[in-house]
DNA sequence: TTAATTTTCGACCTAGGAGTCTATAAATAT
DNA sequence: ATATTTATAGACTCCTAGGTCGAAAATTAA
């Protein structure tokens, strides 16, 4: 029996190896980094990935999964939070452009690379990713009902958003002032008068 | 000396390449599309193909090329209309929004796959998005002097608009209703009371 | 009609990279 | 101390795909 000390010296090797080839798939992208590169980069021999992960394309499955779980466990507490939909929106597009902003190169690989993999079965992120746009989606629904939100598509908001967020806090290579993109949301959410 | 026709018709040879090729690019993405596979979506062999072309690299490069051109051409005449930076910008996202709308495939492609050459010496593409990027900003800041636009950090807006433009009517896959994207477009802008 | 030029293409070459092999080292259990 | 299990890695295999070869077909010029 395998003890817990010994599954969790395991798991950093794994996250090692994740953080490697990040690192790679960032720079040069998934299809231009080797198996070697990773294997160097994360200063390991190249069976030994093969070791810890059964291909290259699992790899990139489990870093597309640690993120957006990240992501997802990250806002859980905000969802629950018994406030209206405007402020709980705030609150949790808030709370997503801290994590995203701490892990950009995480973050800026997951909303970027996200075709790499065509087979739903072998997508297990995206019951995260789903989760995640369902509850934003039905926040902005109840926010347009009660007149918090400005009166539009619910849909074309949403992807507006996701518009908004990627090109401002993931292509981005400026840090942003304080409140500048929440701000900008504000006013663009504000109902016409 | 090849007659007018015969360049013609050589010129229609290479489009019906560059069609094939950005078909296959669009469905599996440029590194999982193969040479054979290009060849055999535009009708040639796959030798024909560096008759015509120097490598998969300059078929890339052609189609980027091709994209941005006729993009930057599209509104170049809204450009040196004398009106106000606020209708000169919408009437520029208005045509903008048409020609993207009437080939998305094409530019789906050309504002998703920019970074498959990175010599800056291959991206001939680079001068009629860089003369566009100017131009948009350049009318921002302006708008935003004469109090027609929300008083931001021109650059920062320019990103944002970047981002629902590439959100609503790249990404999006239900065609909008008429005027549903400049409507939010103009919310977006409106400055504050 | 013949020669020259242009266009065409399947077979082939070669380099590169995913994944495996097999032996060894390190760690753990007995 | 020995046996077992876990972890390690460079050499190697095999396959794929970019690009070329060399010949033939089609077109054009003389």
């Amino acid at each position: 029996m395998i003890s817990k000390r010994k599954v969790e010296e395991r798991n950093q090797r794994k996250l090692a190896i994740l953080e490697g080839s990040l690192r790679v798939f960032n720079e040069l992208g998934i299809e231009k980094t080797t198996m070697d590169e990773i294997a160097h980069e994360s200063g390991f021999g190249k069976a030994t990935l093969y070791y810890y992960f059964t291909s290259k394309d699992d790899v990139f499955v489990h870093i597309m999964e640690y993120g957006w779980k990240r992501l997802w466990e990250g806002i859980e507490s905000r969802v629950v939070e018994n406030i209206g939909p405007r402020k709980k929106f705030i609150g949790i597009i808030r709370k997503m452009g801290k994590i995203v902003t701490e892990d950009k190169i995480l973050y800026g690989f997951l909303f970027t690379a996200p075709n790499y993999i065509n087979d739903p079965n072998k997508q297990p992120w995206k019951i995260y990713q789903e989760r995640l746009y369902a509850i934003l989606q039905s926040i902005i629904e109840k926010g347009i009902e009660k007149k918090e939100f400005v009166d539009l598509n619910p849909n074309l908001l949403m992807k507006a958003i996701g518009g908004l967020f990627h090109q401002l806090l993931i292509s981005n290579e400026e840090d942003l002032k304080d409140n500048e993109f929440e701000d900008m949301l504000k006013n663009f959410l504000r109902p016409k008068k």
